[in-house]
DNA sequence: CATAACATACCAGTTGGACGGTTTCGTCAA
DNA sequence: TTGACGAAACCGTCCAACTGGTATGTTATG
């Protein structure tokens, strides 16, 4: 669909386009609509495109949850850069990182909740775990606090809020918890 | 399996055993491994009898997370009766209840890693929207503070990780931080 | 004996994926 | 510049296993 006026073969450009459909599924019909037929059929790739991609189903699928670490990762490092202060750096940049994913609408629709689903297979909750393990030993020094592991699982806590739509908060309840979550790091 | 020596029908009991089963498949095997024929299949009943107690697959999944909703509605109800101080309370009995129920080895293996499964299927998202919802108008009173909220999405960033199994956490940090929960609820 | 609680048999559609074919691409010699 | 050629990108078809669900039993229970 659209190929426009490129001509050329755009494997990379198909291959995103495949996760992102995969996305689009896995947050807008739950897991189990995440089928090889879906994805080929709504991408407009032949099946036989869809597994020359991604050889198996779960490899697609792991594919796809590496994407969304991935940019997590570069959401967090960018809101590190901007933070000049080492203590709890980490984890500030955590809750800024996961703010930000929620709102911007570009590339994969909504980035908690395919997260969600993805997490509901055992075996991509493993990468997420050793996801987890590998950040916390290496921001051992700053982001040890009690008060900052509490915000981090605070942030969680957010995400998970986001991608269930309990839209109960308004917007400067939302602020002045995002405040003081900030001002916990620093303690 | 071993009906042992009752020897009359007793359907609540297949019920039960068979929503326990699909919770057991779920949170070991995925989303897409709870399917009608595997469960009928470890639960040692027929897809018929299945069938016949759960007339769809989506009011097997269905009647699962409801009875999930139910074990968490006691349990908080439950902590909320032990705890003498109105102010927080709610969010106190939250935070106990999820973490009573993630040890308890009886019924439902894993509470949180079968709620968190299910949460993948958006028409029971909307079940668990409407369920906050509800809760968090009846505790308007008690439980509105920025920190009690922080406290209620650290518990659920806290049931996160445990259903992730990041057991990177001892069990005295642990404590450590669950108190500071409980002092944030009283602020 | 009516109804609930199961089991057994069966079905049409879907599933993941294997397979062989066809087009496009990069590259390197002539 | 060309053209050959192997690899990469993709398509269409086929299939066995499985899917959720129905229809029809059989047995127990009140």
């Amino acid at each position: 669909m659209s190929t426009a006026h490129h001509r050329k073969k755009q494997p990379l450009f198909v291959r995103q386009q495949l996760l992102d459909v995969a996305a689009r599924l896995a947050s807008e019909k739950g897991m189990m609509a995440v089928t090889l037929d879906a994805v080929s059929g709504a991408s407009g790739v032949s099946k036989g495109g869809l597994l020359h991609h991604f050889p198996s189903k779960n490899m697609l699928l792991e594919a796809l949850f590496d994407s969304l670490l991935e940019r997590l990762d570069a959401a967090i490092e960018e809101a590190m850069r901007a933070d000049p202060l080492p203590h709890g750096r980490f984890t500030r940049g955590y809750l800024h990182a996961c703010l930000a994913l929620r709102d911007q609408p570009q590339g994969t629709k909504d980035w908690a909740q395919v997260t969600m689903v993805l997490l509901s297979e055992p075996q991509l909750r493993q990468r997420w775990r050793d996801w987890v393990r590998e950040r916390s030993e290496e921001y051992v020094g700053t982001d040890s606090s009690v008060d900052a592991a509490i915000v981090r699982l605070a942030t969680d806590g957010l995400w998970l809020a986001d991608l269930l739509g309990s839209r109960d908060m308004d917007e400067s309840a939302r602020q002045r918890l995002i405040d003081r979550l900030v001002e916990l790091t620093q303690l």
